[in-house]
DNA sequence: CTCGGTTGTTAGATCGATCTAATGCCTGTG
DNA sequence: CACAGGCATTAGATCGATCTAACAACCGAG
């Protein structure tokens, strides 16, 4: 029963090019031709073949095509952690430009997984995607990149990069925008600065710390060593880091964290030890996921429009697959400080 | 400069399996045999051919091999919206389990867009999907099965379901849900209920809002016409429902809400009239994103595990494809309620 | 009336894998 | 010694599109 019904659609009658031609009484060229919308048609040609197209019910099929053009309209996304909304929000906000574009999109999450990664990224280029939008994760990213580079596959990096790459980087200015927090909690009075940061060998965690040092060295601050912490990227490790942080008598009077999951994490472990966020201890984020204005207090965060970010990255890769040779810059998206209740206002220190 | 490095890789001196098959001294039907670890091969043969590939830097033509075989390790995920936690979650799971069986997934957002499901349906039918995860928005997403079962694909629902098919269902028993919150309420001493839902025409939707309706009728509450609340699924629109429903003498004294994210538009609207969850107000939500148990006050939720839904649909799914003739079963998840703050102890009405 | 040029169309080769059906080889058995 | 049957391998057709290079028809210019 269900055979007969998938060797009718499976079988020898599938409505391919050929029966559309022949329906419409041209040749499979030119209602190749037509399938892709070529100028070179007579326009009453194109109405007739696009008309026997409906009335068989023709399917393109995207494997021929690509087989014989070597060209697919597909793109690979890897990224670290859908789990945190903001990459989230990035993916949707590429998604959604590629979608504009015509193009679908092969997501992938590397769960921060270099092993995984890789295998990721020689699938997509077996698949001969014609780009990837790229979110490094792991130590060997540098490879992933040179076989990429290897099958001739467009990439573009985004939010991280690995170093000494010509590959395009879209992301935001992350030494500029931590410091932005510092010169808001130190114009609020705040002295003992401390950083939660993300683990090391990430292009992002190394420049937020170095938003950071380069922050305390402009206002002339001594930092203690041990306020300085590196952690996995997750609320939980931020949270167990903070406790060890407050819970002794020297405590910081203010939190810059590598992002908001962390921060909200920092807040669960003021909450725990009974201390208020913007009172006891100022507190900043970075990212702007949309949850940071909604918590309470609502948090002072470092906003990169994630679906912006998202767009521009689009752009530069559709310009990378289209002209191969130009080559494209890197866009540095300048942060900005929505300024809320988790740092309180200024604040005389004890 | 460039042109010639492409040359160099897309041209003549490709490697393909023949070269393969001519380097290692055997035949392009056995290299093809090795590639897919067929049994049939000789194990000694099976090392040289593997070798010879490593050697030759050969890379596997997905295109070639999809358009003999009428197959893809592919897998179409449609999303009605990304950017809740939930299903970024869901889509997680999804994902995860695919790469596990050596699927690629591709991803779509169809922003609760019809119009933009129905494109994306069309462009993985012709890009040949092995499957389709899919979770219909929009009015007219019958149809949109109906051309996936024209075109053989697979296809499971998940979350949401249109009726009348025989495509298998992945999800939560919402009807169940609801009324677990309902009881948590009700014994708690509240009386006066409310519902903000999600718009109607939704599988989801109604279900949650039909187990609202036998919840109360079970506990032979009256309920208000107006307590009934229809909006779109985001925070914002659930915020101004609450502030209506909120600013008024005979307000409710517990609201339960399409889902979390709906929860929190809620407090914020309590939050604004200086209403305190759990003590004026007692609130439950659905889904118990990660986020729930992290809020002021913490949120009683019905949890339904989100990346467990992914991973059981995908297995549905991976069966469905392995034999199609096969009927599967709906697959319905217990959701379990997850007693936090934001109902309060025991409460006697005013 | 022929020629260059434009416009629309086409035949046939081609992309790189998989499939079908057949082959040679070996071993054990009647 | 012939033959059945399993094992490993293979030749050649095939999937359905795109590409290349050429062709027919027509027009206006010399």
């Amino acid at each position: 029963m269900d055979g007969k019904t998938l060797t009718e659609k499976r079988g020898q009658n599938r409505v391919t090019l050929d029966v559309v031609a022949k329906h419409a009484g041209v040749s499979r060229s030119t209602a190749s031709l037509v399938v892709r919308n070529s100028n070179l048609i007579a326009p009453e040609t194109h109405e007739r073949v696009r008309a026997s197209m409906k009335a068989l019910g023709y399917i393109y099929n995207q494997s021929a095509g690509s087989l014989r053009s070597q060209k697919t309209k597909t793109l690979g996304m890897v990224i670290a952690d859908v789990s945190n909304p903001f990459y989230a929000l990035l993916a949707s906000g590429i998604e959604w430009a590629c979608h504009q574009q015509d193009f679908l999109t092969i997501f992938a999450d590397t769960a921060e997984d270099g092993g995984r990664q890789k295998m990721i990224i020689d699938r997509l280029i077996q698949h001969n995607v014609a780009g990837v939008f790229f979110c490094p994760a792991g130590d060997n990213s540098a490879d992933d990149l040179a076989a990429l580079e290897v099958a001739g596959t467009p990439v573009v990096q985004i939010m991280r990069h690995v170093s000494g790459q010509k590959v395009p980087y879209i992301g935001p200015d992350n030494v500029a925008g931590v410091q932005l927090g510092i010169d808001h909690v130190v114009r609020l009075g705040r002295k003992k600065l401390a950083f939660i940061g993300g683990p090391a060998g990430k292009s992002s965690s190394e420049e937020r710390l170095e938003g950071f040092n380069q922050g305390v060295a402009k206002h002339r601050l001594r930092v203690k060593k041990d306020f300085i912490k590196s952690v996995a990227i997750n609320r939980r490790e931020a949270m167990e880091a903070a406790l060890v942080l407050l819970d002794r008598p020297d405590r910081p009077d203010a939190i810059i964290c590598y992002n908001d999951l962390m921060a909200f994490g920092v807040m669960l472990a003021m909450q725990r030890l009974g201390l208020v966020p913007g009172k006891d201890v100022a507190l900043v984020g970075f990212d702007d996921i949309p949850e940071s204005a909604l918590w309470t207090p609502a948090l002072t965060t470092v906003s990169i429009d994630a679906r912006n970010i998202g767009r521009l990255a689009a752009r530069v890769l559709m310009d990378k697959i289209a002209n191969p040779s130009r080559t494209s810059r890197d866009i540095i998206v300048e942060p900005k400080l929505m300024i809320r209740e988790s740092c309180g206002e200024s604040f005389a220190a004890a």
